[in-house]
DNA sequence: ATTACTAGTTTACGAGTAA
DNA sequence: TTTACTCGTAAACTAGTAA
């Protein structure tokens, strides 16, 4: 925590700096450039031009070199890489991207997956959409903190939906299943699984539930805490 | 200018929030969320969240559906098309594109580059990195103002560098070239030039300069005034 | 022409509160 | 729990000036 003079944050303001000037190449090497033009760009003053440039130095995102009429600029490996992971969340959300692999541990699950993947409502959409019946119980798996950050990617993909349905009492939530193929740390692999993410849930959770034909724990003798790697795919 | 309660605008802070609900699905369908993840993921207040919800939903960027305990969140047509373009910007940067072309008229430069072109320090590199010999002078083509729009793409390519050198009496900069197919207005194409952009060159010249083994004008039978258009590719 | 400081104003923020 | 108000404060902006 050095003592450095001012606001030295990198927001989404400072991006969009950064962002205009890789697309005038200085991600590639020196390019010159004026405060006016940045300004007329981004649309703002050139006075807020000079301090965002001065926050993007002072955050070594940037090299720069002032000349009389005008600096020279060149983005530094710290600029470009914010640049970059802008981009893959970009990617993200376009290329609706063939796989997802998140990591965690085998764990035991409430019980709850095994009560209601036996219910009618649940069962019958299953057959139809996913083509088999599945076990009744659910494997669960802890996410690594790396992995849960990664799981809104989820959302990115084609599911398959399992609409909610109601009897007499209550109604039951719907839910959106992806295929998936489940790898233990071990090596043995067991492919035909499904994530399944209900709708009405805490988005806070670390757990990842999959529902098989089979009983996947027995079929790679995973006992909890075994570390896999679920590899997700768009349906 | 409906006059709106309050700051209907969206900034790159409000397309942050954009971005975050598309990375949990909301470009694709509707989305359940609550205002607290957002700030979490975003690393704001609440209320700011929810302020900039609202300058979302009242520039037509995204439609909600409140419930108790949160909301369910789609983007509209034209949110998604503020993300794509962000996205067009950042494949701009990262990918480097095959092609660009850039129409203009062929004018007379001031000779300066016949004199550079025959300069031993420049074309020894031209014979060792583009595989010829360049005729001594540049065609010069004065771009339109869409294209000079368009001429910062550019850096985007990937170039030949033209390192700089110096003799005893002064130091000459370098520049980049690209490769580039000169089609003339009436029909005719020249391949095998190259698009040669001096490093250290005011940005705001609306003039492109090319070099190539043979005179393009007399090739192609261009006059000033002619329209032609460079396509320019990556190296 | 630049860049960047100081000063004054506006805007955006987060805490608290209500629904 | 939520979302969204009000309100006092803090941060960011633009205008003007200097280098």
């Amino acid at each position: 925590m050095a003592g450095n003079g001012a606001s030295l944050e990198v927001g989404f303001d400072e991006l969009a700096v950064l962002k205009v000037l890789a697309l005038e190449g200085a991600h590639r090497g020196e390019v010159k450039i004026s405060g006016g033009d940045l300004a007329a760009d981004l649309d703002v003053s050139t006075q807020t031009v000079s301090r965002r440039l001065q926050a993007l130095e002072g955050a070594d995102c940037l090299d720069r070199e002032q000349v009389a009429d005008g600096q020279f600029v060149t983005l530094s490996e710290d600029g470009v890489g914010r640049l970059k992971a802008e981009y893959e969340d970009y990617r993200r959300i376009f290329e609706a991207k063939g796989t997802v692999t998140l990591d965690g541990q085998i764990t035991t699950g409430m019980g709850e997956g095994r009560h209601y993947v036996t219910l009618p409502g649940y069962n019958v959409q299953f057959e139809e959409k996913l083509g088999y019946d599945p076990y009744p119980g659910t494997l669960n798996v802890t996410l690594s903190a790396a992995s849960n950050r990664e799981r809104s990617i989820l959302g990115s993909l084609e599911g398959i939906t399992i609409t909610e349905w109601e009897d007499e009492e209550r109604t039951y939530g719907g839910a959106t299943c992806y295929p998936a193929t489940v790898e233990a740390d071990t090596g043995p692999t067991f492919e035909g699984a499904h994530v399944i993410v209900p709708h009405r849930t805490h988005h806070d959770t670390d757990e990842l539930e999959l529902i098989a034909p089979e009983r996947v724990r027995d079929e790679l003798g995973l006992l909890d805490g075994d570390e896999v790697s679920v590899h997700v795919e768009s349906a």
